[in-house]
DNA sequence: CCTGTCCAATACCGGTTCGGTATGTATGAT
DNA sequence: ATCATACATACCGAACCGGTATTGGACAGG
């Protein structure tokens, strides 16, 4: 599990459509597909449920949701100490 | 930064010696040194200071200790509840 | 002094990982 | 039936990571 692979996660579970949260990314399609059937593997837990208009989060994945976002939380927190700021991955203008 | 490099900080801040973290790591010396040295780049900050003994946490380092302590223990938390027994870090039976 | 020891640092190499492009497969709308 | 949409798979090249071998520097013993 890397921290990429959270950040994808996250990502995934907020637009619910892998292609969508690829572009929000500034990764493509498949390597996102892959990282996140990875994590799954990794878990031993599917986390989504692909459907015809994207995927939905399982109760697994929200379980997970909750533990990336602390993870990911406490990263930005190390990083800000040292005056890096956050990347730009709140981008709602399309 | 990765996961992988903040376990390895944590080891050799614990060790105070990075030969000695490598082997607790399973790694050898040389990957070891060059993560650290990423680890520092990227935060821009020195970490350790290199001594004739090993290394010394610097007060830059001891922040990032507290902050690298945190998240592996976000980590560790997540890891358990889809039931991965943290791995076995803590050899102290030398 | 010179030699051996103990560190971290550097050079170099091979395997793995990761992301990209192209394509496939399935489903739903018109 | 065709097209649009979205995830999955195949394949490839670049980047990353760890390993071995070696270097460089700082002591300690003789």
């Amino acid at each position: 599990m890397s921290l990429d692979q959270i950040r994808y996660f996250v990502a995934v579970a907020e637009e619910r459509n892998i292609t969508r949260a690829a572009e929000r990314l500034r990764i493509s399609q498949p390597p996102l597909t892959r990282q996140i059937r990875a994590l799954e593997e990794e878990l031993g837990s599917v986390l989504f449920e692909r459907t015809r208009r994207g995927v939905e989060l399982l109760p697994a994945g929200q379980v997970f949701l909750d533990h990336a976002r602390q993870i990911l939380g406490e990263v930005d927190r190390a990083l800000t100490v040292f005056s890096r700021p956050p990347p730009d991955q709140g981008d709602k203008t399309s």
